[in-house]
RNA sequence: CAGGGGGUAGUUCAGGUGGAAGAACGCCGGAAUCGGGAUCCGGAGGUCGCGGGUUCAAAUCCCGCCCCCCUGACCA
């Protein structure tokens, strides 16, 4: 039996937070001596840190075994020349790592590994009858984000599970795809977390398929959109707009094109103000810079472009917004004033709302200048048509109709269905049944399984600490010896512990020569899911029994150990923390 | 990347018109205590981010760099 006592543990807990906490959980990790941050984005685990870890390792590993994935463990470094094939290199560019050797060889620190198996599966398969195979591996990944944030909610450096599956057919690819459903929601109930299961997918295009598994959460970066009459759930990026498209002036004779002076008037709000007409009537114009050059969006004044949809229109993942010196360097006009009047040699793509406007307003491709009453096909052409609108609450279900309601969530799982994008990029081949070449069918699966630890303690925590899950808690028992100057409170202290020691349970004893204001406060900080206080109450033949969740406490003889380590079973089977959310 | 704020003790922060480096908490030793970060006495602890400059003298002024934090994410 292992054993370690509080005196020993590695545990400096924090009484004031942090200065870089924002929420809770980063506030609740650090002060409670879970994690410290070693720079920005990179944290260290400590040893109650690691503990909880290992329990989330442990419940994603075994979801993942029972569903037959087979464990493995790829490189964090990469060559450059894996993602230069895919064409990763330039679309995920930014936000990789980047590194070199001295023979200013290019590497990267792996944000995910699809270039690294699917390599792998290509040179070691070769058969219909070696599929379907799926691998995983649960291990550190690298993004150098934009701005790291909330501990490990938005980390440079995290800890995720990724999958990948690969098949000789479509059913088979389904059949691990729902498997793989199946398991990510044992892990979210496994860690006791409040979840949605949300389409993630821009339609069902060719079999594709996506789902993100959202923690639901108000400080979330995932912006959700569900439908409370027919179950409709999606991420707003992903939401088609179904609905009706408002005609802007269309019963008005056209008017006459006309130029007007907007001295420093840009953004649609100012236009709108300056000229006093509707946001709606204004025709935005945005200029993305593509593998293809550049192109041209609009949008309706008072909509919001939904980029995603717009690299998926153009299938061009490594579509930008052009900065202001392209834009100036392009029209020798300035941002705010660009739009698509004259405009010749750049693809003109617009979202269906533009159809609907008479005598628009748009920028007036001169500094200080807007176009007034332009009208599509005599003014400007489109060359295509999209819809590209970012989708928001309250605008009608795409499935039924009624108004959709939006939340925020965590994503901590996604699984998608890749198909062969990546097989045929690395002309990844087996021989089917006929002798025929095929592309190996894929599907990836992810897990923030560093980022579950935040997760849970956004949703399980109170103004004094952490309430853990016993699932996923580092210890379930805290034994708390009140004053460690009595014999007697240390010896009943010591059998407690070692009593639940040997019925299996995960216990710390807390024995620190301190006051009992600290350790209860320790306490309730880690959340330790049961405390068991031994103190004044002893002088009766009882210790006190206190639960984290619900602050009950019940007085229990301690003499008998197989009493007394029943009714601590009961009491574990009896706590259930109730989600914030 | 852009804009703003910041870097002084383990932590949270004062100090800043140039003139002997501070507080609280924490830590160490001791006393008295022992059911909610309690009290008293004594003590240790700093390259004031790094480099350069100005000066008799720099945490403080100037220049360069690094790092951290916040806001934003080119929506024209």
């Amino acid at each position: 039996m292992i054993q370690l006592r509080y005196s020993n543990l590695f545990a400096p807990t924090l009484k004031e937070a942090p200065s870089d906490a924002e929420i809770k959980s980063h506030e609740y990790l650090v002060r409670g001596a879970f994690i410290r941050k070693v720079t920005a984005g990179v944290y260290n685990y400590l040893p109650l840190g690691k503990r909880v870890l290992d329990k989330i390792w442990r419940i994603v590993k075994e979801e993942m075994d029972n569903i037959g994935a087979q464990e493995m463990l790829m490189p964090i470094i990469q060559p450059a020349e894996l993602w230069k094939i895919t064409g990763r290199w330039d679309d995920y560019g930014p936000t990789m790592m980047k590194l070199h050797d001295r023979h200013e060889r290019e590497f990267t620190l792996g944000p995910t590994h699809e270039e690294v198996v699917t390599f792998l599966m290509k040179s070691e398969l070769s058969s219909y009858k070696q599929l379907p195979v799926t691998v995983y591996q649960i291990a550190n990944k690298y993004r150098d984000e934009l701005r790291p944030r909330y501990g490990l909610l938005r980390a440079r450096e995290f800890i995720m599970k990724d999958a990948y599956s690969f098949h000789s057919s479509w059913k088979s690819l389904d059949e691990v795809y729902q498997d793989m459903r199946k398991a990510y929601e044992k892990i979210m109930e496994r860690t006791y977390l409040k979840y949605l299961v949300i389409e993630a997918a821009s339609g069902a295009i060719g079999g594709n398929q996506s789902h993100e598994f959202v923690s639901l959460a108000p400080i979330g970066e995932s912006n959700v959109l569900y439908c409370e009459k027919c179950g409709y759930q999606a991420s707003d990026e992903r939401t088609l707009y179904k609905g009706k498209y408002e005609k802007i002036g269309m019963d008005e004779e056209e008017k006459e094109l006309e130029r007007v002076e907007t001295p420093n008037v840009k953004t649609v709000e100012q236009v709108a103000n300056f000229l006093g007409v509707d946001k709606k009537r204004i025709v935005k114009s945005l200029l993305y810079v593509g593998r293809k050059g550049m192109v041209m969006a609009l949008i309706r004044g008072d909509l919001e472009l939904n980029e995603e949809k717009l690299k998926e229109v153009l299938n061009d993942q490594s579509l930008r917004m052009a900065t202001p010196e392209e834009v100036l360097g392009k029209f020798e006009v300035p941002i705010g004033f660009i739009g698509p009047v004259g405009v010749k040699d750049v693809y003109i793509i617009a979202d269906h709302s533009v159809k609907y406007i008479k005598n628009a307003v748009v920028g007036g491709m001169k500094e200080d200048t807007h176009y007034v009453n332009v009208n599509l096909n005599r003014d400007f052409k489109v060359d295509e048509w999209a819809e590209m609108r970012m989708v928001k609450e309250g605008d009608p279900c795409p499935v039924c109709g009624a108004p959709l309601k939006a939340t925020k969530g965590i994503e901590l799982g996604h699984i998608f269905k890749l198909g062969t994008k990546y097989s045929e990029a690395m002309k990844a081949y087996y021989m089917d049944e006929k002798g025929e070449l095929k592309p190996f069918i894929m599907g990836c699966y992810g897990w923030g399984v560093s980022r579950t630890l935040s997760a849970i303690v956004e949703q399980y925590h109170d103004d004094k600490g952490i309430i853990w899950p016993i699932s996923v808690a580092p210890y379930t028992f805290v034994v708390t010896i009140v004053n460690m100057n009595k014999k007697e409170q240390v010896e009943a202290g010591e059998k407690i512990y070692k009593a639940l020691l040997s019925s299996g349970e995960e216990v710390l004893l807390d024995d620190r020569m301190t006051t009992p204001g600290i350790k209860f406060n320790d306490a309730d900080l880690i959340g330790f899911p049961i405390r068991i206080t031994v103190g004044k109450a002893l002088k009766e033949g009882k210790v006190e029994v206190k639960m984290r969740h619900s602050n009950e406490r019940i007085k229990v003889d301690y003499e008998e150990d197989a009493k007394l380590i029943e009714t601590l079973k009961n009491m574990k089977e009896s706590y259930k923390p109730e989600p914030k959310v």
